[in-house]
DNA sequence: GGATTAAATGAATGTCGTTCATTTACTGCT
DNA sequence: AGCAGTAAATGAACGACATTCATTTAATCC
């Protein structure tokens, strides 16, 4: 998971070294292994650049912002999804292992999604090479071309959406103290818990299951 | 809009003042206020104290943490959506009424979107009183009770994701540089936009219609 | 080989959320 | 009425952070 960390065991001094020592691919390297084995909260500049045993204003050389680096690491992580099935399987089951995979890699990065939700695409190559793809299995199942992009963002948006409601705690809906003042409501949670399947990931695969069938059988 | 900022000319000397000065409502209302005239990037805790003519410390007599400052303005603005439908019309179109205005609610307040999204429902009254609502018309409308809450949260899950995506530029998806490299793409794009129709509300709508019909149609 | 540029260091800055010692007034108890 | 305890202000201070800047050193370009 976490690669040898290149601190140097002597300190460098001032000046610029012989050999390069950084470059974007090991700074976003850094900070997505930052990210997997401690979280979010601890991917600070000063702990990227630590892992790479330099000094945090040496990251300025080469990123413009934490803002920016958290765009790399986004572009790295992209590649999880899986846009492959548009190209050789029905639009419904291209749609379905798409989702599910663009939804495990943002439930575990959701920091990320208020920023790609509103990243131009021009920025993220990889992003626009995954809608080239979606879009194709769209046109290649008879899609009106200006129905693609809403019922694309919509599944977005679902995705997202659920990407970070599966971080939720799984106790959530627990009404504590307002216990009794909500019968149905705790009817319903009682059913739901009763069936030992995970709300999160119910609520996922029915909502993705409604929303492909309802999509596909209005194609508006 | 913004009310009368209450801030003394003259300045309050240390000590407990004579008459209370802070409490809940106030500081809620001033935040949100701080927030409707000027967003979310400026309000800061010395933003609100300023605007409640007080020192920055004297809120934490009142309110533990910045974050529990957001529960409070997110429990008001839950107040703008409407789940009064339940009791009063077929479910599809309750949903539909619900899911609008709550999406409507979001977009103005997209950072409160990931705190909502895993806040403990114990914590905000309004939120179960909402959950038991939407649960009625469900049962009103015969469903099986494990079935609901899942029904819920994906449809509060896309809801989320819609109301993320309505803060997104109107060009997001505007290739830019890469203009040629994904030609289906384009075409869809350069369709949708034929429409006339805003890219954020199209998917809504379109995603809502999807979810609700295929939703009622299974009624998993 | 000299000028320019790139890339490091380390000190410094500014913004925030938050804590703490201190001051003052309200409240409850006897 | 007087006193103890608590509540609610002030203002100074702290600790994270992201980010900038002056300085130093080495690579690159002509």
């Amino acid at each position: 998971m976490s690669h040898p960390a290149p601190v140097p065991p002597t300190r460098r001094r001032a000046g610029r070294p012989a050999s390069g020592v950084l470059d974007r691919a090991l700074i976003a390297r850094a900070a997505l292994d930052l990210v997997t084995d401690q979280g979010y909260s601890k991917l600070t500049m000063s702990a990227v650049a630590s892992s790479l045993g330099v000094s945090p204003s040496a990251l300025y050389n080469h990123v413009g912002s934490k803002q920016e680096l958290l765009q790399w690491v986004q572009e790295i992580v992209m590649d999880d999804v899986d846009h492959s099935w548009f190209a050789t399987h029905p639009l419904d089951e291209a749609l379905v292992r798409w989702a599910h995979t663009y939804r495990d890699v943002f439930a575990d990065h959701a920091p990320l999604i208020p920023l790609i939700a509103v990243l131009p695409v021009s920025d993220s190559p990889r992003l626009l090479e995954m809608y080239e793809a979606v879009t194709g299995g769209f046109v290649r199942a008879g899609w009106p071309p200006e129905s693609i992009v809403p019922a694309i963002v919509a599944l977005e948006s679902f995705i997202f959406g659920s990407a970070l409601d599966a971080t939720a705690p799984a106790d959530i809906f627990d009404p504590g103290e307002h216990a009794g003042t909500v019968p149905r409501f705790e009817d319903a949670l009682a059913a739901q818990r009763a069936t030992g399947a995970d709300n999160a990931d119910a609520a996922f695969a029915v909502g993705l299951q409604a929303m492909v069938a309802g999509l596909l059988a209005s194609r508006v």
